[in-house]
DNA sequence: AATGAATGAGCGTTCATTCAT
DNA sequence: TATGAATGAACGCTCATTCAT
């Protein structure tokens, strides 16, 4: 009955995770996002109120899709192959880390509590309390410091995807060597 | 006879440090600087060209700042002291990470390549090359894993100034723990 | 066969006139209008051609009421009872008032002269017109001073339904007070 | 010091009456007011932090200004000479009437509580209560009807300048007709 | 050396209007 | 007939930058 859309949703949000990797939260404006979809400016606001719950709505879908991912670790028997299976799902998802940084802003500038803004506060807080459950598993099986808080393992855990690889080591190796890190040290035992 | 200069520099960086934390590239903005240091946003351009020139100044200031106190590193004697000694200046200068995220800002953004951009990104490398010979120091020492790249090694320390500490672990316990991470593992030896 | 219309313009009229006294010119927008008839935007520009021609319309139909109304007065004897009737017409349609308001915003602003437009400057004429034939029966009857204009006695009796009540006077009271004034002055006569 | 400004205030109030008057508050924007001062809009905002505070701070001058001529009523002896001079000055401000509906404008759109909008809202009051006196003066010297409430004389006073004078009466005729119908009525007395 | 004045470009947002189904 | 999709122009506002004193 009317017009057909001139872009759908999952490619607007390509974009903006484009852009707002790129850009930063206040680097990220309606014009460049426009100009990449090669619309007008107008036509997003026919979809998003504004811009905070346009990206927002993105990261909420973006968060939950690495959730979804994540969720398959229970699939898995024994702590050692969730280990790597977690390692992996980051890796994969590198640039969530970046969107998270960007969703902070989002969260500290504007003072309105939205329902988005709930739902975004409560989503890393799931992902911790998920992981929560990995790391009793890995401490209940001997296999994980247990005096070492679980927010420190799941941090930095999460925070390796982070590391700048300056020297352009090869993914591979670079991974492997990371886990070697994170559960044996970079330290020669004696 | 001149007038008596209304700023100096020290100041200067030292608001700039400040701003840019507080609000990211973006959200640092001339009149910001120009009203806490009470001087007029013309004066500020008196001394530098744009605000990209005013900020890639500071972080090469600050930059430096950082080299000159990791240089004293070489005067500590044995691999185990210099890596405490490390440790501590990362966590002494932990904001020094977000303003890497504001200059990478910079960078990425304006087309122009400025000498200071280019300074800007050496820095990094000659941090990196500094370290290397700490790491060598390490591995002929018999201290550190031959086999895992430098270039990891030096990142993976340096990342772990990142890592969010949401559960607001003491300070102590907090690096304490990342040293025995980085150090022996998170896993249990058998 | 064809669709059923969604919409008749009696409530088109009323609900312009509720938007239009409740926001302004500027404040009454298509949207608006169309939320509360619960029809789409789009299907308001198959009726008119756009918003002055819906307002002028809308105007031309209120004016047209009014002057119907005010119509009646020739069925009544005698001027003093006409009058009676003018001032509580005049006061039982307050907001035409606020619409003639609105309606000069139209005529100012805009170019292009329509027929609508013509029709609308005509009716306020067409209005004094009817009038001067009432205050001609006055002045015939020798209860209006001949002296004063006609068009000042039909502009001063409309203009009353403006005066603000800021001090909440009762209506029957206030109304009252203004036909004292307006027949016997505010003066005390020696 | 610094560079001549190309504008000065009492210019700007003037434009800005102007504006107002044909367009209203609406209407009123800073690309007609700059345009017509042959600056740029940013400059505008220079002095004045919004479109709000631009014209409520005009708003102030202006009615400050018309209460000062109105205060020299005080001056003259006797009621009958105070009504002569409030009439003429009433007449000579007619667009004070105008920017008032304005200026309900700004008071029943925006929430937050300026200093200016309490002033704003102050002034037309202090009009009042200064009329109020004079008023009294009419009632105590036996020349206005005692039974007629206040607010309802200075409204009904103060509207006559709305009359829109449709035939183009010559202006000393119908301010002279409009006095005689306030004091005496438009009926004869019998 | 320092400043207030001024500007242009851009941003977030709204709205009247047009298009294609 | 009616609609959702899309757009361009404009608005309020901010900011980096330049100018003239």
């Amino acid at each position: 009955m009317a017009r057909e859309r001139k872009f759908n949703t999952v490619e607007l949000f390509q974009e903006a995770k484009h852009l707002l990797l790129q850009h930063g939260y206040d680097g990220f404006t309606f014009s460049l996002l426009a100009d990449r979809m090669e619309i007008s400016r107008a036509a997003l606001y026919k979809y998003y109120d504004n811009k905070e719950n346009l990206i927002t709505d993105f990261m909420i879908y973006e968060m939950e899709d690495f959730l979804h991912d994540l969720k398959e670790i229970d699939k898995l028997e024994g702590f050692e192959q969730q280990f790597d299976f977690l390692i992996d799902v980051i890796f994969k998802k590198t640039e969530l880390h970046e969107l998270i940084k960007a969703a902070q802003h989002v969260m500290d500038r504007t003072e309105a509590a939205f329902t988005n803004k709930e739902k975004l506060k409560k989503l890393p807080l799931d992902m911790y309390k998920f992981l929560q459950r990995f790391i009793l598993l890995g401490k209940d099986e001997g296999k994980l410091k247990s005096h070492i808080p679980d927010g420190l393992i799941i941090g930095f855990i999460l925070q390796t995807v982070a590391i700048p690889n300056h020297f352009g080591i090869p993914k591979a190796e670079w991974i492997h060597s990371i886990k070697e890190i994170i559960t044996q040290g970079m330290f020669i035992n004696k």
